[in-house]
DNA sequence: AAGATGCTTCGGTTAAGATCGAAGTATGAA
DNA sequence: TTCATACTTCGATCTTAACCGAAGCATCTT
């Protein structure tokens, strides 16, 4: 009788309180060990153990047998975006787990979101990359202007390789710290690996904050400047 | 000490099968009383009551009191746009509540999703665009072109309004049934819109289906000639 | 081989919440 | 006013599943 898809069941492999806290935690875009998760989650290894049979078997991750260790990562981009439009709409309605935002000031300037940068530095980029016009806008489309190319060229990433992808190249992502949008897609994700490697930033260990050099900021902020505080819904 | 959005909370409201079957009957975008949700979910007056009121705290759904009924409906576009994305993660995973796809072959043909089209004829408007260019797609996102405005308007549909809304003017929804993408976004609306005014097709009152009349059908097919099976992932 | 580490499976307990009957409130009809 | 309809609130029951201790399996180390 019923038609459809069952969202149900989505609804209950992420509404379990200890298997959202593993799922942000695997929005970090890192492989994490089942002991890692279990730590992530708040429970017992043995909890844990039987949280993630349920999340593989309902495609939200999956895992790798690695020696003795089992790593898990998300199943794949669709659910990295899932998770982020889940976070997305939680924000928007002010389902926030604490208070207004992350109470670490580090995670509320630079983070990491699956795969690409949030958080003010994530918003002021995209932000920048709109006013200059590297970056349309139609309502939530984004897409990268002739010009843009060039712009992004010069940073040193060439554009052309990450259009072949099936994930899209630019996406608006709600960023629920700034409540704004930050950019996610292949280009989001080239660029965080991009400052990565320049070494302008590392990762932190302990959470998803991202963490500037005094170098890398200085590199950061002028690559990306900001006109003027530019409105967005 | 735990950072972010609280996905557990959604994931909890549409986690509850009663409830999810509530809001798959409001993925119609008419406004339903408790009584016939209470029926669309299975249960009585009472529990679905209950539901209703959590589904409203949680900002997923609202309600407008009139006379002594209580009509519900999606909070918002962001809501509709959240199930819609769920449900095409869902059966992209092979969730379906029976089997692989909706028994009612007219729901499968044409179906209302949210406020847009969907099904086998959703699924063709859209293939039928691209493959004439109207709409240039970025592997997500979807564009009109300049030509394309021309030809939409030549339907009887005025681009210009559509694009002043913050809702997007086109995007892609993952087809449950079809397994691949339809048109959504305000031009999506639109465009059902029209079919329903012009008299080519009405909604059932049962489901969600959209039903033909033998003349709309054969506009409908002429309007949205399909050059050659456009292969999407 | 023996021990340690990482993880899974089993079994019993417990807590959360979905459910509905019954009673209460609000609006409309007679 | 009286009755009917639409819905909410209360209270009690009952099912589901989250949880962890204990035991088992697999892999690595020594």
């Amino acid at each position: 009788m019923k038609e459809g898809p069952d969202i149900a069941r989505i609804g209950t492999l992420i509404g379990d309180p200890a298997r959202a806290n593993m799922l942000t935690a695997l929005m970090g875009g890192q492989a994490l060990t089942a002991t890692e998760l279990a730590q992530a989650g708040g429970v017992t290894l043995q909890t844990a153990s039987s949280h993630l049979s349920k999340l593989e078997d309902g495609g939200l991750i999956s895992q790798r047998k690695q020696g003795r260790h089992r790593y898990f990562t998300l199943a794949d981009g669709a659910a990295g975006t899932l998770l982020e439009n889940i976070m997305g709409f939680a924000a928007s309605r002010g389902h926030l787990r604490h208070q207004p935002g992350p109470k670490d000031p580090a995670l509320r300037k630079a983070r990491i979101c699956y795969d690409h940068l949030a958080g003010d530095y994530g918003v002021r980029m995209l932000d920048s990359f709109v006013s200059r016009g590297v970056i349309r806008t139609d309502g939530e489309n984004l897409m990268v202007t002739e010009q843009g190319r060039a712009d992004i060229g010069q940073i040193g990433i060439d554009v052309a390789p990450l259009v072949s992808s099936r994930r899209p190249l630019c996406k608006s992502c709600l960023d629920w710290s700034e409540r704004r949008s930050h950019l996610a897609g292949t280009l989001g994700k080239a660029l965080l690996s991009h400052f990565l490697e320049k070494g302008w930033a590392r990762r932190s260990s302990e959470s998803r904050a991202v963490l500037f050099t005094p170098e890398g900021e200085r590199k950061f902020l002028s690559l990306f400047p900001l006109e003027r505080p530019s409105p967005e819904p």
